[in-house]
DNA sequence: GTCTATACTTGGATAGAC
DNA sequence: GTCTATCCAAGTATAGAC
């Protein structure tokens, strides 16, 4: 089957070990910045979590930085996938608010979001890499607006306040909420607010499309 | 009238020597927190800022992070000073509005915000730091729910949402912000939430005390 | 009491082994 | 192509000079 893979035994092939290599680097990255955070999360570090030299983070990734964008790659990808499906099954304001709250319990237990955060705090310290990370975060204001701006569509609110504005405010949120509820220890009053926000969503829940009927002229 | 000081030579006694030493290094570890962040700000380059010699963190502060910590300090007894005189010379809803505006542009140009984020994200990677930490943000909580409540009272909101949980919600929406508006080097998409919260702010304008009038039983 | 010179540890990066 | 041993820079901390 394979071009030059092995077929049972326990060697493998170049590419093989490589991709195996890298995977592992990748994982312990996240590990690393979730527990010893970006000033913590050193080569050494970060090689002995992944029990490999750590010489081949220099090989396979260049440098440091560049082995936690990968990091970062990874989590973003896993995440906007679980939240597309969890959000796009979500009917109405209400529904949405609960999806956002299952989304934010399961990244506050992941520590999913404080990579993120840790990554955008330490990009202050390393030169080029504030930009790496802003590329990688506009995917997730993307989805922010477009989520938003589908919820929006029907509500009075549309028109009133602008759906790039709003996923701006959310993103920031997210974050700082985050922040707040690592730092206490404690996730109790960043999900009160979630709370809040369902009552206030479901107001809205039964009076759709309130504005004109003509969208288009 | 100083009990061992010099009259008017270039001399000074140790215990102005000491403050002297002090001062500079606080300064110097403010503005690298500022502009290297957490992972950036060690023990050597604090020290060349301050122009002077390393060993002296350790003499003066015990420890980097405790430097550190009095960075935050000193920070923070500017910024509530100062935020207290703004938003108590404020009336109404759009007015404190339009304070907490002058505010975030204020911090955002200092990048006093910064020092904070910097010091929450930073706290991962050094134990202990995490409560230290902690200890100093929970004035700027008090403080923003006090402001909240006593904006709060006079609102048909008083009552549907509890101070505490917007305090919250304000704060981390700031440092959020912050973070976003810091990485991507531009402010704007941060400040037109405020026209948006001003124009919302300005319906409460016309409405006070829409409670019932009775307070206390 | 204040500070400097020095010791020792950890970190980033690469030359060369396999 | 993959990895390890090694180099040098940067970091923390302190013994001892002033």
């Amino acid at each position: 089957m394979a071009k030059s893979g092995t077929a049972s035994g326990v060697s493998a092939t170049g590419s093989e070990r490589s991709a195996v290599t890298r995977r592992q680097l990748v994982n312990a990255a996240v590990e690393t910045l979730k527990s010893d955070g970006y000033a913590g999360a050193s080569a050494r570090t970060i090689a002995q979590r992944a029990g490999v030299n750590q010489g081949l983070i220099f090989y396979h990734f260049g440098s440091v930085a560049s082995l936690l964008l990968a990091a970062l790659d990874a989590v973003s990808e896993e995440r906007l996938e679980r939240y597309d499906a969890e959000v796009s099954a979500a009917i109405g304001p209400s529904q949405l608010v609960d999806a956002a709250e299952g989304i934010f319990r399961n990244d506050l237990d992941a520590g999913y979001i404080t990579v993120l955060v840790e990554m955008i705090a330490g990009a202050s310290s390393t030169p080029g890499l504030g930009s790496e990370v802003a590329k990688r975060i506009r995917p997730w204001r993307e989805f922010a607006q477009s989520t938003i701006e589908g919820s929006l569509r029907n509500s009075p609110l549309h028109g009133v306040l602008p759906a790039p504005d709003i996923a701006y405010a959310v993103v920031a949120l997210y974050l700082g909420l985050e922040m707040l509820s690592h730092l206490e220890g404690d996730p109790d009053p960043a999900l009160a607010l979630f709370v809040h926000a369902k009552r206030i969503a479901g107001l809205f829940d039964a009076m759709p499309s309130t504005t004109s009927p003509e969208e288009s002229p």
